[in-house]
DNA sequence: TATTGTTATACTCTATAACTATA
DNA sequence: TATAGTTATAGAGTATAACAATA
C-alpha cells in the first residue's frame, strides 16, 4: 500500500533506537500484494481462488471442523463462510454433513473433487512460493518467519 | 492463509540449509490479513476503505500524477482506477485535472476535504501501525523490513 | 440465553475486454 | 500503432444484521 517501493534514506543515522514500524508495515503490505496477485493467477489455472484454496488446505490438514471452526482460521466471518461453502458445495469440492452430536452444526469434508484440486494445485502452490522465497537463504527465511510470528498475536 | 498459526516443528534441527519458504510465506499472508482488517476497522471510522486510503496517500506524496501512474503504484489495473477515482470524485476527495500537455491524461490532486482526509486519517494509522509492531525492537523492524525489501522485486 | 448456520442486503474491489480520443 | 482513460460486464469476497433451529 502507499506505493512506492519504500528506500533507505539518505540520511545515514547510527542509532539503533530508530522507528522502522512504518517502513516495515508498508513492505508488509505490498510485498503480500504482490505475492498474492501471483498466487490468484497461478491458482486461477486450477479455477481456484485464493480463499478457496484456503478452505481446501484447511480441510486438507483438518477435516471434520465446523464451520464456526473453519471462519475462525480462515479470519472471517460465518457468514462469509457459508457463501464461500454455497460456491464449493455447488463446484462440488466440499461437502457438509450433520454434525449427529449437535444438530446446529456441520461438519465439513472433501469431496473426491476436492482432494484431486488440493493435489493438483499444491505442487505448483509449493513451487511459486519456494522460488519467490528463493531470493532470501533458509535461514533469513526462517527469521522472517520468526519475526513474523511475533506480530501474530492476539485478536 | 492455509490458517492455523505455524508452528515450530517438534523436531530440532542443526542444519542451516532448511528450507523454510512456505513457514515465511503462510505467515505472512496471515499476518498481513490480521493487520489489514484491523486497518480497515480503523479506516472505517474515517469512512475510507484501505483502497482509497492508499489513493490518498499517495497523492499526499507525489500530486499531480497520471491515472496509469497511480495503477502501477497501486498494483493495480487501470480500470480500476478509474471506478476507485469516481468514487472518490464523487466523495469529493480527489480531482482529475486534464494535463494540458497530453490531451489524453488527467493529473490527480488532493481536494481540501481529501487532505483533510488523509491528515485525519494518517496519525491514527501510524498509531496503530506503530502499536502493531511494537512487539519488535527497532532493529527487528529495520530487519523485517529489509527482508521483506529484497522480495519485493520485479513483479 | 447462547451458539450454529442461513439468508438478505449492500458495497468495494478486482479483472477482462472492447471502446474513444489523442499521441 | 501505441497510450490514457472510460465503460460494460461479471464475479468474488467482505461485512452486518436479522432469522431459524438447536443446545
Amino acid at each position: 500500500m502507499t506505493g512506492g517501493k519504500p528506500r533507505a534514506s539518505g540520511r545515514v543515522s547510527l542509532a539503533q533506537a530508530e522507528d522502522h514500524s512504518l517502513d516495515a508495515f508498508l513492505q508488509l503490505m505490498r510485498v503480500q500484494q504482490k505475492l498474492q496477485r501471483q498466487m490468484e493467477r497461478v491458482l486461477d489455472g486450477a479455477g481456484l481462488t485464493l480463499p478457496q484454496f484456503d478452505v481446501l488446505a484447511n480441510l486438507g490438514m483438518v477435516e471434520g471442523i465446523t464451520q464456526q471452526e473453519l471462519a475462525e482460521r480462515l479470519l472471517v466471518t460465518k457468514g462469509n463462510v457459508c457463501g464461500l461453502l454455497d460456491r464449493m458445495e455447488a463446484a462440488e469440492l466440499v461437502q457438509r454433513r450433520p454434525d449427529p452430536k449437535d444438530r446446529r452444526a456441520n461438519r465439513l469434508y472433501l469431496t473426491r473433487v476436492g482432494r484431486a484440486a488440493l493435489q493438483a494445485a499444491f505442487p505448483t502452490h509449493l513451487g511459486v512460493v519456494q522460488e519467490c522465497m528463493s531470493v532470501l537463504s533458509g535461514a533469513e527465511q526462517r527469521t522472517l518467519a520468526q519475526l513474523l510470528g511475533r506480530l501474530d498475536v492476539g485478536d
